[in-house]
DNA sequence: ATCACTTGTGGGAGCGCTCCCACAGTACCT
DNA sequence: AGGTACTGTGGGAGCGCTCCCACAAGTGAT
């Protein structure tokens, strides 16, 4: 029944010609004030904005992107393969960080899963489709294509988490060498002098700082480093299991624990329960990201909590940034493009 | 420097004009053969596809969503008032199930938060502007004006827990009912007696339907249903404990407690503790949910299992017949647009 | 041979916006 | 008085698609 022409006309929604008409402006005029230009005079900015007001108008944002070349989105790619990542807050938190720094803004956040093949090859489509104007990436492993194919393409992009030292793409971080030596100063604190570490997956960068920051908290309090004390996990809690009874036969004297993460302290408490070990008395234990796992475990668990919804904001931050200095060209940013936050203790009954 | 006609020129993504020229056919054609049309013949299609794959031609989005009056893309809306929906895995596995679902499809994914009145805010324009073809609505509280919103801008959506017996909405849920009997008919079969209840939130209907099934299974099975062993929660810890000790209190006796989700179980478990009750030698406890904190609960708790996923899955099934049935407007659908997934009952050391 | 369909195709018009050029008006120098 | 420089404004052209009308060509009944 509608034409293809009329259908936009029958009590549709306002256009930006139809705002014009009422303010008796032109289009341009209209356009400039609701991108807020500065080039419009405060009376024929007001009569506009009375137009827009009484007539309930609301740019499209198709016509928008078409006309001007960008979408006003953003995506948060989330490459999971592992089950892992979504189990556990993280996420969950990061996306509320996010999802806080970006409701004062017009973006909007697209969601986009790349776990299996048929999921990148779409993904791979998108950004070559500059569907987006940034991209958010979390939990990228050393090897994945994905950061470079980004910097080819020239989306700006933000990585949680470096995949190492030289890392080029924009980054937030929390202070992983940090957190891992406050858990372990905290440790020496409480008395402990055997302390042992159970690492993270050793091809993740942050799990590599971690493990330097319990080194380091133990040589400068003097401690040797023994490095039978150090036994490789996964993030896993069945590697924390094995991990920790792997210790507990190479060095059935360590009096402490830190373990690169929550879930792999679970696993560590598991086997320390099968040996017989008491926690605290016999072993203290102490874990990493403190999510709500930390809070019900029994004791419940020592932890390093990472400010994860600020790092959110922080990522929005700085992507932002990146997106913005790609517009109209501005002198590029002062290159202040990795950021570390701080971690902070939370003691709890298991150490 | 680049004039804004020249910007697509210049080495620019192909379009559709391209195409066409390049295959030898009009831009017609080639819109017929991207959009799957049955009116092109099998060599023309040929022609067009190998030029469309020779120029690695992606559609331009904008531009057919302004043409064509849709957005190709569906919003996820979380109305986050309560951190308690992130907290627990329960949102994630929605997101997965939606993801998953959505990977078969050319629909894009919009993460829209309206915890806050800006955010509501915001969020209304969104919808205003039919900036999404449809809309998924995950923990709505019976009060909300969204869903009436939703149905009076005549944008299809779908709701994750009916508000009501009588919900007007499509929706997906698991059987809340069911489950519940399962955990009680358990709990009756380990031999216990005296099984009191912690309900969820009472506006919450699917907490009403758990209810429901608790005082159905201990008719069923004989046994009368004692009023004063049912406490009223609200979903959340302090909820679980403070209902707990209001139950030992009155009902020192009972032998059982089916909590209305894992969170509240863990505050029982924690009453329960402080009251000097071994579980599950003198109280057993069932959760709801079976989340992360079951599995890590001391002991593990027994627990109902919503299959989550396949909710977020059906969800985005119930959804997208929605939106083709508001295309080109064929006979609406058999108003199959209540869905409900069995639940399973995870049986761990707590009962 | 004529008419009436059907199938396949080309291309004009239009979706609602931004960008930019042109130009009127005003202000301040020479 | 004429220049030069701004500020503010209107509106044409174009973004890359879809929709639909027109029409060519083929098929079969009359």
């Amino acid at each position: 029944m509608a034409s293809h022409g009329a259908r936009g006309r029958s009590g549709g929604r306002p256009t930006l010609e139809e705002v014009a008409a009422r303010a008796g402006v032109g289009r341009g005029t209209v356009s400039r004030v609701i991108n807020g230009s500065p080039r419009v005079s405060d009376a024929t900015r007001a009569v506009v904005e009375a137009a827009v007001a009484e007539l309930g108008y609301v740019p499209n944002t198709a016509a928008r992107a078409l006309a001007a070349n960008r979408t006003d989105a953003i995506a948060l790619v989330v490459p999971e393969p592992e089950t892992r990542f979504f189990a556990e807050p993280y996420f969950s938190d990061i996306l509320r960080g996010v999802g806080a720094a970006l409701s004062d803004t017009e973006m909007q956040l697209l969601l986009i899963f790349a776990g299996s093949d048929r999921e990148r090859q779409r993904l791979a489509q998108y950004l070559a489709a500059h569907r987006v104007d940034g991209v958010l990436l979390v939990s990228v492993h050393a090897d994945d294509p994905l950061p470079d194919m980004l910097s080819q393409l020239e989306i700006p992009a933000v990585i949680s988490g470096p995949r190492s030292a030289a890392e080029t793409l924009a980054s937030v971080d929390s202070d992983n060498y940090g957190g891992a030596r406050q858990a372990v100063e905290h440790l020496i604190g409480r008395g402990r002098r055997r302390i042992a570490h159970i690492t993270g997956r050793l091809d993740v960068y942050g799990a590599q700082r971690r493990i330097d920051g319990y080194r380091d908290a133990l040589s400068d309090a003097g401690h040797e480093v023994d490095e039978l004390l150090i036994e490789p996990g996964d993030f896993s809690e069945e590697g924390g299991r094995r991990a920790m009874a792997a210790l507990l036969e190479r060095r059935p004297g360590l009096d402490a624990v830190f373990a690169a993460s929550d879930v792999t302290a679970a696993g560590a408490r598991q086997a320390l329960r099968e040996a017989g070990r008491r926690i605290p008395d016999d072993v203290a234990l102490v874990g990493y990201d403190d999510s709500a796992i930390a809070r019900h475990m029994d004791p419940p668990l020592t932890s390093v909590r990472q400010p994860i919804q600020e790092m959110g904001r922080a990522m929005i931050d700085l992507l932002l940034t990146e997106v913005a200095d790609r517009r109209p060209s501005m002198a590029r940013g002062l290159e202040r493009r990795q950021m570390v936050l701080a971690t902070e203790l939370v003691d709890r009954a298991s150490s």
